[in-house]
DNA sequence: CAATAACTCTACCCTAACGTTAGGGTAGAG
DNA sequence: CTCTACCCTAACGTTAGGGTAGAGTTATTG
């Protein structure tokens, strides 16, 4: 088991002052405080098919399992990749389904590794391009500070 | 003169296989080679204000000039510190203004540069923001290969 | 059993920064 | 002319959410 999204350790949330509606679920608030993503961002990662919550209260309250946050943690970090929501759910699908394990035929396991496969080489392409951004950026930041001392040399002499 | 935009290299574009209508004057498609933006990228920051083209033809084309691509090519590096195009327009109005130089009351040259600064800070905290989603995105690439090298065994075993 | 605070729901409109057509004009070589 | 390679405007489409309204739900307290 290497599965990109692990859950199951509702165990260490008891702990914590999580209000977990019955201890194994909690709702989008606590979600959001724990995922750092707001309300909205969570709601329309499920309009968008990403991460569906696990079951909804008898009210209709959105509940998720520590599994459900745990997905979403995945998406975060896959965020910065300048993938699309599309292609995250592309990618989670296809590893949820390399997990299952169980029976695949030999064939489309091996079309799905080629799936995720093709994701990690667009992945290690977008890091590149992040360092390049970064740097990018750096330089920015370095020539507006610069820019800025320069400037207050020029006022005070 | 430490100017974030400098131009008039002229030059040095001469001896490229720069098509340059006039040797000074370039259609969109060069600039937009040479900046890597696309042409709907360049004429959209026309649309916001951020860069208006130096002059246009007889029949409507615009007609940049080095200074106008140089001020692409920093906005191309703004681009990753996630600045809005109205701020970009903001900040560049401010240090075109103080690089004008000329006659600034001490007061307004003050309020100038405090701008600045916010913007300054505003970058530097940026990068920050970079840093960690680049090792986020690094981290996230690395678990995705560890997966793909952890299931090939899977299949193998 | 209210009442109430705190939270959540759906539905819908809004935004930024371009992408993408569609239909038409321009520059310059042959 | 006519061709080809560019360029133009106008306008709607897309992505990833933000924000808000109006109404319902849960948990708590008296």
């Amino acid at each position: 088991m290497a599965a990109l999204v692990r859950g199951e350790a509702a165990d260490e949330a008891k702990g914590q002052g999580i209000t977990g509606v019955d201890g194994k679920h909690m709702q989008i608030g606590e979600v959001a405080a724990r995922t750092e993503l707001s309300l909205r961002t969570i709601r329309h990662y499920e309009e968008t098919g990403l991460v569906t919550p696990s079951a909804r209260s008898q009210g209709g309250f959105r509940l998720y399992t520590e599994t459900d946050v745990a997905r979403l943690m995945v998406i975060r970090r896959m965020k910065p990749l300048g993938f699309t929501l599309d292609q995250m759910r592309d990618l989670l699908d296809a590893t949820d389904r390399l997990d299952a394990d169980a029976a695949l035929g030999a064939e489309e396991r091996e079309a799905l590794l080629e799936r995720v496969r093709t994701y990690q080489r667009e992945a290690a392409a977008q890091v590149e391009k992040l360092r390049v951004q970064l740097s990018r950026a750096e330089d920015f930041e370095g020539t507006l500070r610069a820019h800025l001392e320069q400037d207050a040399q020029a006022a005070g002499g």
